[in-house]
This record gives structure tokens, C-alpha cells and sequence, in this order.
DNA sequence: TCTTATCAGTTTGTCGGACAAAGCTAGATT
DNA sequence: AATCTAGCTTTGTCCGACAAACTGATAAGA
């Protein structure tokens, strides 16, 4: 056992990561509520003590960590982070740890499964709603791939939303954010692929209305397996998730 | 179908997001590569012909998103995004949308189980050395809720990458980080909690050993339900992640 | 010869002040 | 009352400056 230490730790971090701490925490432990106002960057210069630069910088911090944001007018209010915009970021980071379309069909097929588990169990009218009117949609554009991509996209994350898990929410959305836009791709390339799609999604649906998990899985693997046997004819599962295909995604997203 | 537009869409992004953008371009599509420097600011500054303190935001936006870092001796390199980084991000958003306890419990149950499946496929000679080292730490402080709280987050993080799929150890990260720190109140207060969580680890590593994927999955299952039911005696799993909460996870950490 | 001390040059973190452009406010005008 | 305009505020950017920390190399000492 150490004896009691004379001085307590010296804190070196620079100012302007100081700056962005002592907001995150006032934001973290709801003292500013998500919508609030944060100030202009003079009162944070005064408040803090420290120059407008330091302050700009830790804003910055902030501002990317998705903590806070400017509404229309440019003031600082604090915001809840949008699990899009952090899905992006891991999605990112997916791409530069060079993952391959075979961990990415793994770990969505686990994920994926729970979802409809989930929306299963718990979906709300609501939620069922949304999901039908996305179906209905689908089913209009089963001959244009890229909507149809688009439309799938969505499916998924409304079929995650349905599981009421704001956990699995955000856990399945940076594989997603990589996964199905190759769908475009897949569906444009497999005789039949639109149809099979919508097919699957009708299933899925149905399954969630008559709360029977079984089929709701089963649709969820058959969907899936779908997705990577038209991939398998395109590509390898094991090649990595490349920089060119990032700067497709990424082109799009613009 | 419009008619070919005269002009180019302008672009109004301030100057210091597009130095976030252009260096972040060049890391992505691999022309810098992880590890490789980026120049010091006032190379930045020469480059693309503004002020350093532009040059300086646009520097705090990549290294809050995790791109670059600066190395021992403060000088700009790209990196590759940390997963446990981004993941305290994903967790900080999941506490500010209030998620429940039964909602972190639920996905983790999915996470761990696919975790768990694939280390009993995939584990190599070197995975279950770790694991085999954990346990036998774990081992030895059965007694000390704190210590061994700290050793079993570990274990899973070890189990996760022993399923070599990166994307399901990024995807289970983010609730990890909320829902393992709970794991020494439930220690402590249970009795026989430690010697319970340690026998759970021994079962998985053996049927790891064994590629025995059954016993995986059901001591993994008997692993969470025991929490569960810990976490249970102490709290409701219907209350959310609360800032107190937050604020003792975010003390620990610092 | 090997280690240590020194010193000048870089680089970062911070500061103060400045200005144009865009937003906002409130009084003036129709 | 609705609209317009002028002034104030705020943000985005720039300039120049300086102390502290770090680098690298040279000089001094064992």
C-alpha cells in the first residue's frame, strides 16, 4: 500500500481540451439538456478565461464528436448525437481496418436476426405501418436497382427500429452503412434478384404481423443468404471492403 | 429529365471543415497511409493557403474523429481509428438516448453469443493463450469485485477477438463498455457472484478449446442470465443508463 | 570513446487584435 | 400593421506574437 502522495497529479492537457471537457460534461450529466443553448463563443471566452481560438478549437472537438451543434443561425446548442452520423465514422473505420465482406455477412446476419426478432415481439402499429408503406414503395421500383437499394436500406433500419432496442439500433448501422450498398449492384445483376427482394421484405412483414418469430428468421437468413450468393458471383467474400468501394459509398453520400 | 446545368453546385463548407475533408481524402483512399506524417501546421498552412488557426480546427476535427493523432513528440501522423475509441463515443450517445438496462442486456446477449460462436470456430493457439492467461489472473482475485470486474470486460474483449471478425467486435463494443461496468456492484453483492463469474469463463475457454459451440453458447447464455439476475437485486433493467451512472464510469475512466 | 551539458532552431499551444460577411433587432417608413 | 433599413452581434478567417516543449547537433567532461 502506497502512502498518501503529497501533490496530486498535475493535469497537462492543453486548453482547448479542457474547454471541450468541462462542456461534455455539463452536457453528459443533463445540466444542459440536448436542444439547449451553449453560449456564444464571447461568454465561453469569458467564462473560461482563454482565448477565442482555444474556445473555436474545443468546439470543433465537440462539435465532431456529435455533443453539440449550430442551429440555424449558427449559435452553439447542445444536441443528442445522431447515431447515423457516429455510424458513419465506424464505418469508416471498418474500411480503413480492411474488413472483409465475409465479417461484414457474419456479424449482419447476427444482427440482422435480432432485429426481427425483436420488431417480432414488439413492433407497433406504428412501426408495422412504416414498414408496409416502404414495401409498397419497393414494390413500384423492383426494376430500378439503385432505388430499390435505397428502399432495402431503409427496411432494415425501420425493421431495427421496430425491435424498440436503441442498442441493436446502433450496433447493426456501420455494418448496414457497408453491406447494402452493394445491393444495388447484386440486385442488377441476378435474374429476378428485385423481385426475390420484395418478396423476402413481404415475408418479413408478414411474419412481424402474425408475431411469428420462426418465419421471421427464416425469411431474415434466406434474405441474407440472397444477398451473398449474388455477391459471391460479383466478388470474393474475402476480399476486403475496399477504398474504391468507399469512395462509391462515399460519392453517393455527398 | 433536367436540362445539363450551367453551373457547378457552389460550395459554401468553411474553410477549416474542407482541410478536415482534404486530408481526410487522402487517408481514406490509402494515399497516406496509417502511421505516415502529415506535416506539420505550418506546412498545412503553406499547402492550402490559409491561417494556421483555420489549419488548427480543421486538425481537432481528424483527431476527434480519429484519423490522426499526434505522435511522442506531438507531430501529425494518420492512424487507424481506435475501435475502443470510437466505441466510448457510441456509448456516451447511448446514455444521452436514455437507453434501458434491458435494452443494453438484450443486444449484448446477441453480441456475446455470435462473439462466443465465432471464437469456438476461429480462436488460434495465441487467442486461447490470452484467455487462458485472463482466467488464470481472474482466477487469483476471485475476492476483489473491482479487479475482477476489470478482468472479465477483458475476457470478452478477448473472446470477441478471438472471433477474428472485427466488425462484430466493433458492433459489441459500444455496449460493453456500458453494460460490463456494472459487473462489480453484481459481484459484490452476490453471494458467490466471483467464483461463479470465474467458473463461467473457465466452461467458455474450455469449450473454445474443445470447438465445442453448444457449451459456448450455453455458458454464455448462463453467464448473462447471471447478471441479469445480480443486476436485478440491485436495480430495475427497465431504468435507464442513468448520468449518475455515466458520471461514475466516466470518474473511473479518467 | 562514451556520456552529459548546452544551445540554437522548430513546432505546438495560446494569446490579442482585426475585419468581412451573415444574422438579428429595433427603430423608421409607408 | 407590414416593410425596410441601419446598427449591433456573432461567426469565420486572418495576422502577428510569444512561451514552452521538443529536436538535433555540437561542445565539454568522465
Amino acid at each position: 500500500m502506497a502512502s498518501t502522495p503529497l501533490f496530486r497529479r498535475i493535469d497537462v492537457a492543453p486548453a482547448y481540451q479542457k474547454v471541450a471537457d468541462a462542456i461534455e460534461r455539463e452536457i453528459i450529466n443533463g445540466r444542459i439538456k440536448p436542444g439547449e443553448p451553449i453560449g456564444t463563443e464571447q461568454q465561453l471566452v469569458e467564462q473560461f478565461g482563454v482565448n477565442r481560438s482555444t474556445v473555436r478549437e474545443g468546439i470543433r472537438v465537440l462539435e465532431e464528436g456529435g455533443l453539440i451543434r449550430r442551429d440555424s443561425s449558427r449559435r452553439l446548442q447542445a444536441c443528442l448525437p445522431r447515431y447515423n452520423k457516429l455510424a458513419t465514422r465506424l464505418s469508416r473505420a471498418l474500411i480503413l481496418h480492411e474488413v472483409t465482406f465475409r465479417e461484414l455477412f457474419e456479424a449482419s446476419m447476427t444482427l440482422e436476426v435480432a432485429s426481427v426478432e425483436g420488431a417480432v415481439e414488439r413492433a407497433t402499429e406504428e412501426n408495422i405501418r412504416e414498414l408496409a408503406d416502404n414495401l409498397a414503395r419497393s414494390a413500384e421500383v423492383v426494376e430500378r436497382p439503385a432505388a430499390l437499394a435505397e428502399l432495402d436500406a431503409e427496411f432494415h433500419v425501420l425493421m431495427a427500429k421496430a425491435s424498440q432496442n436503441r442498442v441493436l439500433q446502433l450496433a447493426r448501422e456501420p455494418a448496414a452503412q457497408l453491406f447494402f450498398p452493394t445491393t444495388e449492384m447484386i440486385v442488377g445483376s441476378v435474374p429476378e434478384g428485385g423481385a426475390r427482394l420484395v418478396e423476402a421484405h413481404r415475408h418479413l412483414l408478414d411474419a412481424i404481423r402474425r408475431r411469428d418469430k420462426a418465419a421471421g428468421v427464416l425469411w431474415t437468413r434466406r434474405h441474407l443468404q440472397d444477398w451473398r450468393r449474388g455477391f459471391e458471383k460479383i466478388a470474393s467474400l474475402d476480399r476486403s471492403v475496399e477504398h474504391t468501394y468507399m469512395e462509391h459509398a462515399y460519392a453517393a453520400r455527398q
